[in-house]
DNA sequence: GCCGTTTTCGGCCCGACTGTTTTCAGTCG
């Protein structure tokens, strides 16, 4: 049982206890214990009762919990629970404006167990019969019903960022003198986002109006004075927020999250006298106002140092910023070369002097020229006579003195079996080799945990490519021990890439975090198939600035002279 | 259900909006 499954089942203990109307600490307790499950670096099956225990937030019963389902893939608090109410109801929670008051009520009273039920008893006007309901939830639901179908979840950041930098511009025509910024997970930078949250501070209340008008809102969920919700064309809904000019800081740190963030953040201020809300930092004594118009203030009247929103995640990035020691993140102006690119030689759009120069134009000094071996016949792949010629005309290229320098390099395939994809001696007449796995995803834990550990441990390895295999959206990781394949790395000296494309994103900022920890190298590369694709770096260094990196902790970060000395090959020579 | 260097019991973050209401419950973030 990996830890997403673990936060599977205690999120589902939440949802069932919610609609049972239990003790609402209790359900946030289990809410609380699947966040930590989904976000821990390590196999939380792997850890006995003593070692779950130390993590807070899991007490006696949960670490029990956690204990059971590890060893038997459930537990039976939650088959209790699923033997009460049907396991989908739950699918019912998930719509906007059907909370657990209405899923029990909706059970309870018309038997609805599906989104198939609830469809016909709505069509059939059965809701608004219901005590507290009308026939205007009632269409509400059919609404959500709908919605459910055309608007599928959650974002990829990127396209989240694009549709909010067009709402901004739009919002800001219309509001030139007030600040509007983007908020929530957008702000944080997490690879997924569920809505835009944009802060508006100083306008007008006429920009509510505007907002629930832009010309790409396909319905208004909410429209008051401070608040306002909109489904926008694309399948995202964004909500507005409006504040004054002098509570901007505390309501960009309020709706910037997160959630468990702020939750500390609050319970601080409150044990040092002080209520936090998003209008600003108040006296518990008199009421006073102490701060509100700047974020830096709220956080150091609360006696700590101001903390980049992609640290607010509850990682311990409170008491780092208590004692002074929050990282200094690394950033775009950083990163002065990209080690995973391809080119028509194999399956990118163009050729390597067009790749070269467009990335000088994107500010880089030196890049690796790595397409794709022989095993990825879909992509003309690349056998060892065809890798030594390509090597020797990326070295001509580098020669003519574009004013970026480059490597001549592989994406050498990872075989099913662990062995690489070609002859030790082509990948040593080479200067880098980024080495990834791109078939048999089937493979179950121990034979993949097998096969990235026989690639790290070869000796002409020298960067780890996309090594969890996830799609964002699209696809699972694919099975493996990452901690295990973190320590291999450490061992060997292979640095491990965060790859920034964009449904990639993997290594992701957990597991980057703790390759970061366990002293791993990491490099930041773009995997860009065409001249247009270097963009895409920013995304990388928000995974890294998620994972508390710094610039020191990235390969290529260093001047090329630097960084070719620190590759594997060159430091087991020397 | 978790937590505690004032507490092992009694707390647990806070406010806006909507719909169905005659003063509030439910939902959301």
């Amino acid at each position: 049982m990996d830890n997403l499954a673990i936060a599977r089942i205690l999120r589902e203990i939440a949802d069932l206890l919610e609609i049972k109307d239990d003790n609402p600490f209790k359900i946030r307790a289990y809410r609380n214990g699947a966040d930590i499950a989904a976000n821990h670096p390590h196999e939380l099956s792997l850890l006995d009762e003593t070692g779950l225990r130390e993590i807070p937030g899991i007490g006696k019963d949960l670490a029990a919990r956690i204990r059971e389902i590890a060893g038997t893939g459930d537990t039976a608090f939650h088959r209790e629970l699923i033997a009460e109410f049907p396991p989908t109801i739950l699918d019912l929670l998930h719509l906007q404006g059907v909370g657990p008051k209405t899923v029990a009520t909706l059970y309870r009273e018309l038997d609805i167990r599906t989104l198939e039920d609830l469809e016909s008893a709505a069509l059939d006007g059965r809701i608004r019969a219901l005590r507290g309901m009308g026939a205007r939830k009632e269409g509400l639901i059919l609404k959500a019903l709908e919605e459910r179908k055309r608007f599928a979840g959650r974002h990829l950041l990127p396209d989240a960022h694009d549709a909010a930098a067009a709402l901004v511009v739009y919002l800001r025509e219309r509001a030139p003198d007030a600040t509007i910024e983007p908020v929530g997970s957008l702000r944080r930078g997490c690879d997924t986002c569920g809505d835009l949250d944009l802060l508006a501070s100083g306008a007008p209340q006429s920009l509510m109006d505007d907002f629930v008008e832009y010309r790409l809102v396909e319905r208004v969920l909410g429209h008051g004075d401070t608040r306002s919700s909109v489904l926008v064309r694309g399948g995202f809904q964004a909500d507005l927020r409006l504040v004054a000019a002098d509570s901007r800081g505390a309501a960009m740190q309020y709706f910037t999250g997160s959630k468990a963030h702020n939750i500390a953040l609050r319970d601080r201020a409150i044990d040092q006298g002080f209520k936090l809300n998003e209008y600003g930092l108040f006296r518990t004594a008199d009421d006073v106002k102490v701060a509100g118009q700047r974020e830096e203030d709220i956080y150091a009247a609360l006696g700590l140092d101001w903390i980049p929103p992609e640290l607010r995640e509850m990682r311990g990035e409170i008491d780092a910023a208590r004692s002074h020691a929050l990282p200094r993140l690394i950033d775009r102006g950083d990163l002065r070369g990209d080690l995973h690119m391809h080119s028509t030689e194999t399956d990118g759009k163009d050729d390597v002097r067009t790749m070269a120069e467009a990335a000088r134009e994107a500010g880089l000094e030196y890049i690796a020229i790595t397409d794709h071996t022989r095993s990825l016949a879909m992509a003309n792949g690349l056998d060892e006579r065809r890798a030594i010629e390509s090597a020797a005309r990326i070295r001509a290229v580098d020669a003519e003195g574009l004013g970026v320098r480059l490597l001549a390099g592989v994406e050498c395939d990872i075989k099913a079996d662990g062995s690489l994809d070609l002859a030790d001696d082509c990948l040593a007449a080479l200067d880098i080799v980024v080495a990834s796995v791109h078939s048999a995803f089937t493979q179950d834990r121990e034979q993949m945990t097998a096969r990235l550990l026989r690639a790290i441990e070869h000796p002409q390895v020298d960067i780890l490519g996309h090594p969890t295999g996830r799609l964002i959206l699209k696809r699972q990781p694919y099975p493996v021990d990452m901690e295990a394949v973190i320590d291999a790395a450490a061992r060997h000296g292979v640095a491990i890439e965060i790859n920034c494309q964009v449904h990639r994103l993997d290594l992701n900022d957990v597991h980057a975090k703790l390759a970061r920890d366990r002293g791993v190298p990491l490099v930041i590369s773009s995997d860009a198939h065409s001249r247009h694709a270097f963009g895409r770096l920013r995304w990388g260094v928000m995974v890294a600035r998620r994972a508390w990196i710094q610039p020191a902790d990235v390969l290529n970060t260093r001047p090329f002279e630097a960084f070719r000395a620190l590759l594997r090959r060159h430091r087991r020579r020397s």
